[in-house]
DNA sequence: TTCATTTGTTCAGGATTAATGAACTATTGA
DNA sequence: TCAATAGTTCATTAATCCTGAACAAATGAA
């Protein structure tokens, strides 16, 4: 099993950063990580927002967060602990990551208030 | 020929925002858009980064930007003319859009100042 | 040690999405 | 009516994504 990449903080793109997010289910997790105090393991997001996701497809989510810089994870055990790298992005890209979550949690806030409003179209 | 599609404002989504701005080419498209005073035509980014774009392609990117709401399109005789749609978003989620046009000109700079470096990878 | 359990990765395939040349539509002006 | 200009649409190929199945690594118990 190959070491686990991380990009250098000044080789993380913003386009990286804005595909890893333009995912439904990774800008979620990502910011489900960001808000924990401490690192949690991948099996905490076996279901995102009522929906199972299968650990196949939650490995390559977190991959992708990972190499674009987003996340940095670690093997600790048998689990792998993860962490967000927004201090780091913060120095590189002002305000970037701050601007997201916020977007995300007023978007979120809708759609709750809403009570699942005819499936909004996550991208196109 | 279809009439252009615009989402209303609170149709818009980050994913939609986010994956529209994780190409290269549209974010270097939009940041352009939004620095003009005037509105444009499409066929002013036939070359984007000294990189040909096919106008098919082209007519592809501006359909997505338009799609997912952060342009907005009018037909002026035999020409588009664009112009973003930044201070509706801005209303919808503060501080968006100027942080990520904030972060692609960082990272312009950087990439300008290093003369090409090396192909940088725009996602993954 | 050996085995079972837990956690996550890798691989292979089928499904989806993106890129683009060619043909087409719409508008303008000669 | 014709040519030129500006974009769109379509069809085909290429690239990506999703996911079940098999695998790998660490732990703890027997």
């Amino acid at each position: 099993m190959r070491p686990l990449f991380h990009p250098a903080i000044e080789d993380v793109t913003v386009e990286g950063i804005l595909y890893a997010l333009s995912d439904p289910i990774r800008v979620a997790i990502y910011a489900d990580i960001a808000g924990q105090k401490c690192t949690v393991g991948c099996s905490n997001f076996l279901t995102v927002a009522d929906q199972a996701i299968p650990k196949s497809t939650l490995s390559q989510h977190f991959k992708i967060l990972r190499e674009n810089g987003l996340i940095r994870s670690e093997r600790r055990g048998v689990e792998m602990l993860n962490a967000t790298r927004c201090q780091e992005i913060e120095a590189r890209f002002p305000g970037l990551i701050r601007a997201i979550l916020n977007a995300h949690a007023i978007q979120s806030r809708q759609t709750h208030r809403a009570k699942q409003p005819a499936k909004r179209n996550s991208r196109r």
